[in-house]
Formats: structure tokens, sequence, C-alpha cells
DNA sequence: AATACGGTTTTGATAAATCAAAATAAACTA
DNA sequence: TAGTTTATTTTGATTTATCAAAACCGTATT
């Protein structure tokens, strides 16, 4: 309905949009209470709002099954998250802030920047592909440019790996990273990876050793290294 | 009522500082006609806002005469204001942004930026006093110190004055004063002033002659040159 | 003083976004 | 298959911010 989408709107196609491309496919229907839990309502509130969404257009919603973006909805969602990742690399980049502490100021400051500032950002930072958590920023039209999917979990151990993102914003988290020399950029090894014990053993930086569970590998996307 | 001001009390607060500075004393009443006004709403809404500010201990209020800040109510709007302020002058200096451009601009982000934001940006521009009209910007704790009081309709005649804040956002005049070099920072003479024909001429940059109406000469703080 | 007028306040409605809790559908289990 | 669990949808209220238009107050005018 609305021409302007609020920004309200803004964070349920945003949610959607993470929620589909976390999906090995990405056009799966994301159900509504993940939805909801995603935002931090009520799922009755995720459903009134998707069939509003849906009459704009914005989405396909299947009732009892959950919802997609379409083709315009897909695009809005992807230049909202051009405008959070491209202000959270300004923040860390100009204004020399923490990487843990820009997500939530990103959060409000994507729904107040006007593409004049966005574009000027982008310029001032060279067009950057990735945000400080390895997030690709989509292009001004909304296109992302397909990424690797190799994760300590997944990729093979013994040989040097680049630490290229972190599929989780959560502050603590991310200090506990920091902390790790486990940031994107950081080069190691995966030493050990037992299912059973829920455990992989990572040799880091100065040769240190760090042990996390699978749950946390599988959260930390990495290329082979090209040394 | 609620705790973190929503963007609509801080543009409220903010309204009626702005209002309240612009009369000599600054203690007056500003009425609800001229507070809806300025905030592009019927006087009825403003009304009902203002008695909800009331309780909230922002504003007092005096049936049909008008609302005035309370001490912290002055505190919360000149935050705003500084926000506002040194948004703008951010924008301009960093970002590379036409100074006509950017009040709309951080009219939204003063919303959004936090005290952590505002900060480093005011370290980043090295705390400085005025935005790019030459509006002073509130310090941390709200406190403006004084400004001067000449315009060019009030300063001395035949003697170099430079332009020092300019009173009205509006994006035409903005403009206007940008392509007659009226911009702040610039040293002008006033020749003559006619108040029957309601003109000020003014010697400008490259001893160009610009004539202006005395509603636009009062809009133009300047202070006597100091060479 | 009676009247008229401009500004202000009330009243009743509306839109956006939300929640709580009841009702319902789908999926799972025994 | 019948019953139970879980997820989803409905329903009815609530909050915030707004408008339109009727009612009202106070001051200025004759």
């Amino acid at each position: 309905m609305p021409m302007f989408p609020s920004s309200t709107v803004e964070n349920y196609l945003k949610t959607i949009y993470m929620a589909q491309s976390a999906e090995s496919e990405g056009n799966e229907l994301v159900p509504m209470g993940q939805l909801a839990h995603g935002l931090g309502v009520v799922p009755g509130t995720a459903t009134t709002m998707v069939k509003a969404l849906a009459e704009s257009g914005l989405v396909t919603y299947e009732p009892y099954a959950g919802v997609r973006l379409t083709a315009s909805g897909l695009k809005l969602a992807a230049l909202v998250l051009r405008r959070h990742r491209l202000m959270e690399l300004f923040l860390v980049r100009v204004l020399g802030m923490s990487w843990d502490e820009v997500h939530e100021e990103a959060e409000r400051l994507e729904h107040a920047a006007s593409d004049r500032v966005i574009d000027r950002i982008d310029a001032m930072l060279g067009q950057p592909s990735t945000d400080p958590h390895g997030d690709p920023i989509p292009d001004p039209n909304g296109a992302v440019s397909a990424r690797d999917y190799l994760t300590l979990l997944t990729c093979p151990v013994a040989v040097p790996v680049v630490v290229t993102r972190v599929t989780d914003q959560d502050v603590e988290f991310l200090r506990f990273l920091e902390s790790s020399d486990l940031k994107p950029g950081q080069t190691v090894r995966v030493e050990v990876r037992n299912a059973t014990a829920d455990q992989v053993v990572v040799r880091g930086k100065h040769d240190r050793q760090i042990m996390i569970g699978m749950r946390v590998a599988a959260k930390l996307q990495v290329a082979l290294s090209d040394a």
C-alpha cells in the first residue's frame, strides 16, 4: 500500500530476505514463526503484516506454509541490506568504530540515510564488495554477486583457509571472535573435527589453538588460502 | 511518558526550541498555531501532543496562551539540535554534499544517530562551534554559547562585515545565497539601506552588487570584519 | 456591551503496528 | 484413526500520531 515503505516494512523484507538466503536454494518459504522470532514480534503480528505485504505485491503468502519475496520485494530488501552494510563499513572505516557495535547502529541508520548519502559513502569507500562481517554488499540495482560456500565445518582439514564471513551479528559472539583472532581476514587451519564430541579445533594466529562447537564453526565462512 | 523520546517528540521539542530562541527574550510562550504550522500538522494535533509533553514534564502548557520548554525539555531539544547540526556539517565536510541539501538529510539522520556516532563526528570535525549555516552547535550538555546579533538589516553601513549565519533553511533560498556569494564566511559591505523601497544594497565578492529585500536582509546575521 | 473573528480546544474517526488469548489447521504419535 | 501437540490465524484491544469539523475562548470592533 504505502508508496514509501516504512522502516517496519523494510525490516520485514530484510528479515525474510536473510532467512531465505540462509536456505540452500533460497526460494524456500519462510515460516511465520521464524519470521516473527527474527523480528521480535508475536506470530499473529507477522501474519497480519505479511498479508498486507502480499497485498502490495512485495511477497507471496501461503497460509500455514510461509512467505517468500517477489521480484520487487527482493530488490527492495537487497537495497535495504545495501544501505545497512555500507553504513556498517563506513562506521568502521571512517568513524573508527569497532566491528561489534556497528550492527545495531546501522540497524537504525539504514532507514534514515538517503540514496544520495549512501552513494557518496559507496564512492568514498571505493565501491566495496563486503562489509566488516564479510557479508556481500548488493549493488545499486540490488544485485549480489554469488558467494563461496565453505565454512569451518565443511572446509578441508589441515589446509590453510581465510575467514571471509561471519553469519551472526550478536555482540557477545563478535567479541568472542575478536578475542579468539577469528575475524574476517584471518588465516587459520582446522586441525581436528569431531562430530561426536561436537568440537572443531582450529590453529590460528601465533599458532594459537582454539576450540569451538560445530554450531559456531558453521557460522564462520572461509575460502581456501591463496598462499 | 516514553523513556526514549520518539522522533515525533524530538521534533516537537526542536520546533518549540527554535521558535522560542527566535524571540528576543527566549522565554516567551509559543502559540499553538505557530507550532502546528512549523511541524506541518493541524492545530488540534499540536494541542493534543503538547498536553502529553506537559504530562512528561518536558514543557509547560498554558491553555489558549501557548507552550514553553522546561529545563529538561530545553536540554533534550538542544541535544537534538546538536545532532542535527553536527550531522549537517559532517555531510558537507566529510561527504562533500552541498550546503543546501543537507538540512533535509539531517532532518532524518538526527533521530537515528546515537551519541556514540555523534561524539565521533564531533571529534573528527574538531569540536566545531557552528554548522554550515552558521547556527551554533550545542555542547554535549546542551549548552549553547550566546551569539552575536547583527544582521544585514541592523549592521552599520559602508563597513565590511562577515556573514556568520543564515536563519532560513529553505533550499531555494540557500541556492540563491550561494549564487549571490552570500554564504557564511563571505565578507560584504552594505551600501544602501532604504526602508521605503524595501531594499538593501550589498557590495560583495569581486565588487559585485547585490540587491535584496529587508525581509531577506534580516535573515543574514553578520559580524564586524576584523580586517 | 453586543458582535464578530481568529486562534484554540474538543470530539470522534482513522491508519499503522502491535499484543493477548481464543480458535483453528496441520503434523505427529500412539 | 483418534487424539495430542505445535504452529498459525483470528479476534478484539491498545498505543501513537494524526485529521476534520464542531465547539469554544478571548480579544478587537463597532
